[in-house]
DNA sequence: TTGTAAGCGTTATCAA
DNA sequence: TTGATAACGCTTACAA
């Protein structure tokens, strides 16, 4: 697959394309008639080259079939194009679209990703950052949350440019793209109570995970906004199937039951669905729900979920954003990002019954 | 982030470390008071070194904080361990798990994963092919069909290592893992006529997919086998929750509707389910189905979904396996993998009503 | 406008 | 058992 690395005798190597039979860009040179500092001029367009020579170079490297290496590249010239994508769980509904927004602006702007799933697990992303700086990739984007501080530092240290979720704020050659939760909630809650809902409640996530505090807290305040005084209660969930389950049974055993749920995500929805579909309990006749983050199967499911949008194309183009101005312009600092989330109106709620007013 | 590339004289850099802080080979070699060579022996574990000398190096590399350039490396040995990974779309749900197994697998063997998605587009499919070319990658594995022969060619022609999921053959550098559609369809089917169904139904894939022929062919093959004569119906999807409900529709429409259909994949089950919900059927009791994949949210659904398993995660596992075995042992061939499907019973099926028998 | 050659940070051959 | 050094394939400062 590639030259072996073995010594040769200059002699080998001196007519003739090296060993695999890769061509390498001394022999486009001598194919053009011209120096491989032309050639390499005129692949990278670094510096004037007339038509002529221009011409006869690039037929030389289609005739070679040639294919500049980029370890080389990447080494002679200190610029990678790699960018390095740490996320805790691919699988997770929530990364599939980011990861995917990520990509395509990285494969826009000719970068490379290399994905990196923690799955969670501190150790594992410690070796990745490891194995990222041995790669002296070009940048690192962020959107896991189990990643020490010492791991930062050392990022840091080296100059690496981050981009965060949700996480610190912008540094030298560290950016932010953080979320306005509160925009969506504030929607979200006005949303109930126009439509007549009083006993609101909030089902959080994980409160390890920072974004469930920020969640529930512009819950409590919205609700305060519209509703103050009102009574709310807020169940600890942990954003996954089955604390949704475990939300909505407690739901269903309290004393005052609430005609509305704001869930801090969407995973949790469709958990709770379940139990209060089994109770007997249709939606959102009986009972309106909002979602949160929007993920694929929000729209798909029945009926169809009112959830906030956390807009995840729009995250991900904003990271490589960040990172492509601190690769481009260091110097200039980090960027720091807020992107609004907002209400997505379907099936899942209604005005609650008459009797529940 | 890395050293600029800019000209130096010698006198500069003998004896103290690179202008970006970033320590070379060269430094600890110094701080420990022995040859390159001997340090580059003692990190890749290469060549026997006494426990003394080792133990300097080691501290010096601590000392240092060392992290060995991974380009550097790989151009120099000629030996990369980055593996690239092409798929159609990482937000379509079969492929986020696919994805995972591939990276985990990759990870635990110490090579890191470029992730490709090429958005169903071939152009950008062929633009990443260059790419992975120019990183010299130590293999790729290729999870989408939209990669034009000749492409496949350049690989060959280039010795690449290249995995491939239900397409063509292995050859030299060439692996294929292969799923075994018809157990798991043959499997179904059994589980159908053993509930006492006969009027059994398929709704097929996009034909030009590979797999919904397979699917379709082994669906025709067990019906045969098991109910001979009986008039079956095939009607044709797109793998996508519309052509789901498309097909759905068309299924309500049908002058003898099917007590039971068999969905080339979970996507359009999703689809149907709205659609026959709508017309007031009730699953199973009125109408049982089963599913291709088993994605994620079959299990969640709600009745959790009948369906046939592709077990993704061994097929990145073997896939890696498959690219791992081209790589250490090369000149042995490819490997040929052939993978079970294998039903899982859940919700959706149930013996027809009496009325329906 | 083009060419020469040093240098990027490793690995690996060969000699000591 | 260790060291000196060519080679990996490219970029780029500088000379021509």
């Amino acid at each position: 697959m590639m030259s072996s690395g073995k010594k040769r005798r200059p002699a080998d190597r001196a007519h003739k394309v090296g060993q695999t039979g890769t061509p390498r860009i001394k022999d486009v040179a001598r194919e053009a008639g011209v120096s491989t500092a032309t050639v390499s001029h005129v692949i990278n367009k670094t510096k004037y080259v007339t038509d002529i020579t221009r011409e006869r170079v690039l037929n030389a490297i289609e005739h070679c079939n040639y294919y500049p290496n980029a370890n080389a590249r990447t080494l002679a010239s200190g610029r990678s194009n790699m960018i390095g994508l740490l996320v805790s769980d691919i699988s997770n509904p929530f990364f599939p679209e980011l990861v995917k927004s990520i990509e395509t602006a990285a494969f826009e702007r000719g970068y490379n990703l290399i994905l990196l799933n923690t799955n969670y697990d501190a150790k594992r992303a410690s070796d990745y950052v490891r194995r990222l700086i041995e790669l002296k990739v070009a940048g690192v984007v962020l959107m896991t949350a189990e990643l020490e501080p010492s791991l930062i530092d050392e990022l840091a240290r080296r100059r690496f440019n981050v981009v965060f979720h949700d996480r610190g704020s912008a540094g030298e050659h560290m950016s932010n793209i953080a979320l306005d939760y509160a925009i969506g909630i504030e929607e979200a809650v006005r949303h109930l109570v126009s439509l007549g809902h009083r006993r609101i409640v909030h089902v959080a996530g994980a409160y390890r995970i920072h974004s469930a505090i920020l969640r529930r807290d512009a819950f409590l305040a919205s609700m305060e906004r519209h509703l103050p005084g009102v009574p709310t209660a807020i169940y600890e969930g942990d954003f996954k199937f089955d604390g949704g389950r475990r939300a909505a049974s407690e739901i269903l055993a309290a004393e005052i039951r609430p005609t509305a749920v704001v869930f801090a995500n969407d995973m949790m929805v469709f958990g709770a669905m379940q139990e209060f579909r089994a109770a007997g309990l249709s939606v959102p006749r009986d009972l309106s729900i909002i979602g949160f983050d929007d993920i694929a199967f929000a729209a798909l499911a029945d009926p169809p979920l009112t959830t906030i949008c956390s807009p995840r194309p729009e995250i991900g183009r904003r990271a490589v954003d960040a990172l492509m101005a601190t690769i481009e312009r260091p110097g200039e600092g980090g960027v720091e990002t807020l992107i609004p989330t907002y209400l997505i109106v379907r099936g899942t709620t209604a005005p609650p019954r008459a009797s529940d007013k």
